[in-house]
DNA sequence: TTGTATGCGTTATCAA
DNA sequence: TTGATAACGCATACAA
């Protein structure tokens, strides 16, 4: 490994030296600096990140705290958090964090030292990792929202819009019995996950204010519960005549069910999902309409916003909502007979 | 933040006897290490990483060279890698590797101290990263293949053990007319991509072995190609009575487009996919017969194979294949009507 | 068994 | 504009 004094010594400068044309910390006659550039280009030398955090008590990592679950799809916001943090001279650790030392093992990873800031996935409504964070004063922002905001950074899907926007596309094209099928996550780890819960309130107001039929329909993860959620559709509101999903199993099933009972997609039942994975929608038969997750943006503005709060700059805290885009498929369509349609 | 010395001194120690009973690396009295133990409590105390680091010339960082994709399912990998890297005393950090600066960025992440080891995911048959690796004599693990391997650290899948298993449940049900549905990646980044090309090899052997006729498909991602899947199957290989697919598009595009044309799943056409995400066979319907890919035994494989090669264990290479589970599902039966099936 | 002292490769402070 | 030099927090060879 090649160090700054090697290069200074060939350079025939101070070791200063070379850290202030490394660092543009302080100026440099051009001549020197280039002197200095030419040893560092030719020797291959690059700076020890290790010392470096050392001396500058900043490691340039950000810890992405993250949860070992299976089934949702993460991809795209890690990737981009990881893409930004990497163009702004950062580094993404993941962490992964098992629910039994929580307490700890979230503040020491500050406290030891390593990360600089931490970066917090799947947040729950009332989370207790958030308060951790918050008594050890380490920095970081949510993916995702907690109940009281005041002052946190996050960023976050925005249901609100998302299904307004979802509702009002299906009022114009002439719908009024709309059905909201949700994942029922009581009883799992994510009892307390915030989107279903923020979608379900979001999808009230909105049926309220356009003063259209709504229904919701919770359906666990259990294979059965999926599989009949055709059935428990067509029981507990038969009107429906369009389905707004956060639920990917149950939209799959759904668009396998019930062309089997003689009710076909898009022709006499619309389905729209929100916040899926692209890959999926692309794969079913009709192409899913689909509400399109963020993900890519929310990373890279979790991750900025995480870097900005350690690079000092000292402004209100960064709350970004975005909402989902509309990647149209071929499972919406106008209703098929609706008097009162336009 | 609770610095060593200051552990030393409140406990009335050298700064090294904390050092070793932190580190377990001399022996200490029963009495002082107690004691030391107790300040490290009461102080709070934990080892600065990036000092340790710096004195011990080892970070205990693995970075995962990690491909830009989106379409792939890694998340079993990455997410095994990181637990078992933690475990391990290890960490993991996401290392976005962009196409323009591979032959840099790859070896200055080991040169500038940052990284102890490698992994790298998306292994082309030649892969010029590896090369990189080899002769910046980074210490690395490969998840996959190249071509050459003498030597290398590696972890894969078993894809000629799983397409054999596949063609063997097949044959005892009695299909002996199987065809093979191949991503086409001619043209994309992962033109040289592995699996495939083994996958094709395996079935190949396994048809010969067996005196069955086999018949292989390519199809890109081409949405129309996906789409069309069914009536290339039907035109190109019409006696086929078992799928075996590596695409997970074209298979759920067979799944819906298959029962229009009058053929059903299972009944009359078997169909398996391989190396698929768990998460998509539950999904469809019927539900996919599914020949898992081992993620987590292969995140958890190469992350502590890299880690042995780290720690000095100087054996032979670490060379794993793990074959894809079956996981059934109901999308296979013995083919309609075969006269010479027992 | 414990302590002293040096070095790891930088950054940053202070002089020159 | 440059150069000494003292941290940074820990590991470790060597001494006691």
């Amino acid at each position: 490994m090649v160090t700054m004094q090697q290069v200074a010594d060939k350079a025939k400068v101070s070791i200063s030296t070379v850290s202030f044309v490394v660092n543009n910390t302080k100026p440099v006659t051009p001549e020197t600096r280039e002197r200095v550039l030419q040893v560092i280009e030719e020797l291959g030398y690059r700076r020890n990140r290790m010392a470096r955090a050392l001396a500058s008590r900043k490691s340039h990592i950000l810890a992405l705290i993250y949860p070992m679950l299976d089934h949702r799809n993460h991809h795209a916001f890690i990737e981009s958090a990881a893409t930004a943090a990497e163009e702004h001279g950062y580094n993404l650790v993941l962490w992964p964090l098992h629910s039994d030392n929580v307490s700890t093992e979230i503040t020491s990873l500050i406290e030891a030292g390593f990360a600089d800031g931490v970066l917090l996935m799947e947040v729950q409504l009332d989370d207790e990792r958030v308060a951790h964070l918050q008594q050890a004063a380490a920095p970081f922002a949510l993916i995702g929202r907690t109940r009281e905001l005041s002052g946190i950074d996050y960023v976050d899907i925005d249901f609100e819009r998302t299904v307004a926007t979802v509702i009002e596309d299906f009022a114009k094209l002439g719908h009024r019995d709309i059905t909201l099928v949700l994942e029922d996550l009581g009883g799992t780890p994510l009892a307390g996950y915030a989107p279903p819960v923020r979608t379900e309130e979001a999808f009230r107001d909105a049926i309220a204010e356009r003063g259209l039929n709504g229904a919701v329909i919770r359906i666990s993860h259990d294979p059965d519960a999926v599989a009949g959620v055709a059935d428990t559709l067509l029981v507990q509101a038969p009107a429906t005549t369009a389905i707004v999903s956060q639920h990917d199993a149950a939209s799959l099933a759904l668009l396998s069910a019930l062309p089997r009972r003689g009710i076909d997609v898009p022709r006499d039942m619309s389905i729209a999902t929100i916040a899926t994975a692209t890959s999926l929608a692309a794969l079913t038969q009709p192409p899913l309409t689909t509400y399109v997750g963020p993900g890519h943006e929310l990373g890279r503005a979790a991750a900025e916003a995480l870097i900005a709060r350690l690079e000092g700059r000292n402004g209100p805290a960064t709350q970004v909502l975005v909402a989902c885009r509309c990647h149209p498929g071929a499972s919406v369509a106008p209703p098929r007979a609706t008097p009162d349609a336009r």
